[in-house]
RNA sequence: GCCCCGUUAGCUCAGUCGGAUAGAGCGCUGGAUUCCUAAUCCAGAGGCCAUAGGUUCAAAUCCUGUACGGGGCACCA
């Protein structure tokens, strides 16, 4: 109905203008819902948006607009108020398609099929693969998982992606945590780095590693337990360690690694899975290193794209990007005096491979602490040619964790952090993904734990999952033989003009409007309010209305009604990826 | 110093690419249940939208300055 009137407005507007020779074609007007309900169904600034081009006061021009508009089917009266605006008061009749529309398509009501599909990857978690998710992950997780849902239920075709940082010295610091435990197995005594990796998890992997290789990787040079002393809380010691064992111990130091890896990427899938959070791309860092046949690795063809594109150049030994040409603060290092790439050149050859993936649209989330890092991204996407509006990146905020009121203490140190999957067993996926998502990403969110189990309307979540099972109840309570009759119900729309009947049909109609707003301005929070206002505008009307009556024609309508109500909250909750129960 | 984000009711937060009288929950006060889930509902009180300017017919919303809070400024990843 609300694309309907808008598109009968531009047209009339269009008309008007062209008596006067003036092109209005391309001016944007603006149609919406009212607040007020005295002000109608829907209302538009239009005729104050156009006036001065037609140079005509706003009133006048309105009252031409609403001579050209008589007569549309559905339109009961139009009105001019206040300063100008047109508002438009619908026929009840045309607010019930919308119930009918839901019950044909049913779980597609809201979700779009378009002709012109975008290919869209989101690439999200990307956590180092050096120890399990914890809770500071779990929200770009969350918001990753949505956002790729809500852009399909936009009718676009997307891919997730992990991005796996299995190169570089986290990666090795990762492997010396796994040897040494591995070592201490032997009841060998020695020091254990304050740098390595604290968490029982590195112990685990140790001994399975130890079982497989029959205890035959510890070092035999005394060397190297003099340079483990060393490391004990210098970095520079950890250095010396890590790369005598890169040049002494190669050959185990790779089976150390890949297990290692191996072991952490399993059990990172897993706690995705229980999260309801499914990659379908795992991209690792260290393919961008590898030789491609007779072709060089992906991060030399890419640095030799920029130096032919000459944005490169030598300074104190080291090869440095020109991203200042491209806004960025300062140039920036991809060759270390050492010759190793740093991470920020795997990361140019990372995204020039996204693009050469020919997507529409590359979305990354990324944790907020990182925005200093996009304007040397984007500049390196520029340099090489490609578009760098296609790349778009959300940052998420950290979250709080609250417990009694209280902020639980997140400290990574001493591998104290609470793990996603602590979370999810302890609130549920559902409650974590909506708590999650319930703010907009790139502000501070306090996690309330006690909330998010709490069974009352203070937590949103159960206040809305309440109300499908409240419908799913009634239905249960029918008599055997009874059931929701389409055709009886349709004849009988007409008793549904209370004035919670109609609120409930208008919000029911605003949710595809939702999906496409809440899709384009990559906002899923406003899917959690929009179901929670409709869930309260369902309790309101159940508290009122026994649903349940003698009267065969009003049963049937209101059927339709709450069934329509159900079937919304779980296309809604769907799209978040959280469950509909049908009883509490 | 530079950059990003935020500031809306006592608290936690919404607020439709600028629109009519700024909303919700909690908390507070007072009510509703012989009845489909009271796990809910209804009513009341509560606001200088941080602040000073600017743009506009119209600003919580856009622009600039200021204050306060959070984050970021590596040959780390």
């Amino acid at each position: 109905m609300k694309d309907k009137l808008a598109e009968k407005l531009k047209e009339t507007l269009i008309k008007i203008g062209n008596k006067s020779h003036i092109d209005l074609s391309d001016i944007r007007i603006e149609i919406k819902e009212n607040k007020d309900k005295d002000f109608g169904d829907f209302s538009s600034n239009a005729a104050m948006v156009c006036a001065k081009k037609l140079s005509l006061t706003p009133i006048d021009l309105a009252k031409d607009v609403i001579e050209n508009l008589k007569g549309i089917e559905g339109i009961e009266k139009l009105e001019i108020a206040g300063p100008g605006f047109i508002n438009f008061f619908v026929t009840n009749t045309s607010r019930f398609k919308v119930l009918e529309d839901i019950f044909l398509e049913g779980d597609k009501y809201g979700i779009k099929t378009k002709t012109d599909q975008e290919k869209i990857l989101i690439e999200y978690v990307s956590s180092n693969p050096t120890g399990p998710l914890h809770i500071g992950h779990g929200r770009g997780a969350a918001f990753g998982s949505v956002l790729a849902s809500l852009l399909r239920a936009n009718g676009n075709i997307v891919d997730e992606e992990y991005y796996v940082n299995d190169h570089g010295r986290q990666m090795d610091i990762l492997a010396v945590s796994v040897l040494l435990r591995y070592i201490q197995l032997n009841d060998i005594e020695l020091y254990y780095p304050d740098d390595c990796y604290q968490g029982d998890y590195i112990k685990e992997i140790a001994k399975e590693i130890f079982v497989k290789s029959k205890n035959k990787l510890v070092p035999q040079s005394s060397e190297f337990f003099e340079l483990v002393k060393k490391a004990k809380d210098s970095e520079e010691g950890l250095n010396e360690t890590i790369s005598w064992i890169k040049d002494e111990e190669v050959q185990n130091l790779k089976i150390i690694k890949d297990s290692a890896l191996k072991n952490i990427l399993s059990v990172i899938k897993l706690d995705l899975k229980e999260f309801g959070v499914n990659h379908n791309s795992w991209f690792h860092e260290s393919s961008l290193y590898k030789k491609e046949g007779s072709k060089n690795s992906k991060i030399e063809q890419a640095l030799e794209t920029l130096q032919n594109n000459n944005f490169i150049y030598e300074e104190d030994g080291a090869i440095w990007f020109k991203s200042t040409e491209f806004g960025d603060d300062k140039d920036r290092v991809v060759r270390r005096a050492n010759e190793d790439p740093t991470y920020f050149a795997s990361d140019i050859a990372y995204h020039l491979d996204k693009y050469e993936r020919k997507y529409d649209r590359v979305i990354n989330i990324w944790g907020s602490d990182h925005h200093g890092y996009l304007p040397r991204v984007k500049a390196s996407v520029s340099a090489l040619k490609q578009d760098e509006k296609k790349l778009e990146v959300v940052f998420i905020q950290f979250a709080n964790l609250l417990r009694s009121g209280e902020k639980v203490s997140m400290s990574t140190r001493g591998g104290e952090f609470i793990e996603l999957a602590d979370l999810i067993e302890e609130v549920g996926s559902d409650a974590a993904r909506f708590f999650y998502i319930n703010r907009k990403g790139d502000q501070h969110l306090d996690f309330d734990l006690d909330l998010a189990k709490e069974q009352s309307k203070d937590n949103p979540l159960f206040y809305i999952q309440y109300a499908h099972a409240r419908v799913c109840s009634v239905m249960q309570k029918l008599n055997k033989n009874q059931k929701l009759d389409i055709n009886i119900a349709k004849k009988n729309l007409n008793l549904l003009i209370g004035e919670k009947e109609i609120d409930l049909q208008k919000q029911l109609a605003m949710f595809p409007e939702i999906i496409e707003r809440s899709a384009s301005k990559l906002e899923p929070h406003t899917i959690c309010y929009y179901l929670k206002d409709l869930a309260s505008i369902f309790h309101s009307y159940y508290n009122d209305e026994k649903i349940i009556t003698d009267d065969e024609n009003l049963l049937q309508s209101k059927l339709l009604l709450i069934n329509s109500v159900r079937q919304v909250i779980k296309n809604g909750l769907g799209v978040l990826g959280i469950q509909a129960p049908e009883s509490m």
